[in-house]
DNA sequence: CAGAGTTAGTTGAACTCTCACTTGTTGAGA
DNA sequence: TCTCAACAAGTGAGAGTTCAACTAACTCTG
């Protein structure tokens, strides 16, 4: 621990300047979300995700995965979405423990009708600023992050996403 | 409105898998400061630019702007540094509006604690997984995104950061 | 210099997210 | 079958962020 690789000048302003673009971009896309759709980006992300899959129904486990969501985070929201009528809540039949959340007609419309607002932000946050060569770059990188992250993610995942059971027990 | 320019099949791929890996690797690095140091990354990034500059010391204001917070942001993260001792606020001398916010030793103590553990975690999350080409490459496109955003943002910024005051009398 | 408008910063309410804990269910092995 | 670990999901407290409203100080301009 003592000897600590620290960020080279090249590295330090590589991570900087990363850092900036993403906070100003997505702070940018939350904000028009909220604004003109009232609506967190998370929750939209579910909204799509849902929107995606057939019969527009998800269990909230799967939900949780695909929209990188701790499952905890997923049933507030979720309660949330039901409370606005955008999404319902239904019985597992194989599993009790389950439930699945499907999206309602009304959240479909919500969807739909945030739908432009967002994409055009994205545009004009994103690809507008970039050439081709660079979205090609960014493309390539970001594959390269999720691969990495994903198997070995820069810190262990949050106890919420299962295996405290088992921590518990290998440290008691 | 009526003409979204939609997404196509590549840019709708490179903007997810965009967002997956921004969202695995900050998601990453908040968790190893929150668990290892307990502070959230933004606390982290005002003790680093508290700690830049001569004196330790910098206006509520310039230290909003460089850490790309809002002021109220920042008023409420500057409150809960100086309950732990690491801020001091101290009177602005010529604008007896202003606030100073004074990085402590202790702060300075704290800082240094957590930036070995938070430094790893950007290198193992980023910079182990890229080429130096795909380094570079990220380098240009951040540069490219801060550019083109700090000139005209995805979405106008948020009413705390003034201007309010310009868009009554223009809409009253 | 008076008043209008602007700027600096704070505050509180509402909301989201995280973490730790709890409830209820499933399933594998003694 | 009984038992207990593993799993699915929900819950509530605590913390951070945002937004709008507010106070106080500054600065123009007539």
């Amino acid at each position: 621990m003592s000897d600590t690789r620290w960020l080279d000048e090249n590295e330090q302003q590589t991570w900087r300047s990363f850092m900036t673009a993403t906070r100003l971009f997505f702070d940018g896309i939350e904000r028009q979300l909220q604004q003109e759709s009232g609506l967190p980006h998370a929750y939209y992300e579910i909204l799509v995700r849902l929107s995606e899959v057939p019969g527009r129904t998800l269990r909230m486990s799967e939900l949780a995965e695909t929209s990188l969501s701790s499952r905890s985070r997923i049933s507030h929201s979720v309660a949330r979405l039901e409370e606005m009528g955008w999404v319902r809540r239904r019985r597992c039949e194989h599993d009790k423990r389950g439930q699945l959340a499907e999206l309602t007609d009304e959240g479909l419309a919500g969807l739909q009708a945030a739908a432009p607002g967002h994409v055009e932000a994205v545009r004009r946050g994103l690809f507008d600023a970039l050439s081709p060569e660079q979205v090609a770059a960014l493309r390539d990188i970001s594959d390269t992050l999720v691969a990495h992250l994903s198997d070995k993610p820069v810190w262990p995942a949050a106890a919420d996403r299962s295996g405290e059971a088992t921590a518990r027990k290998v440290n008691g």
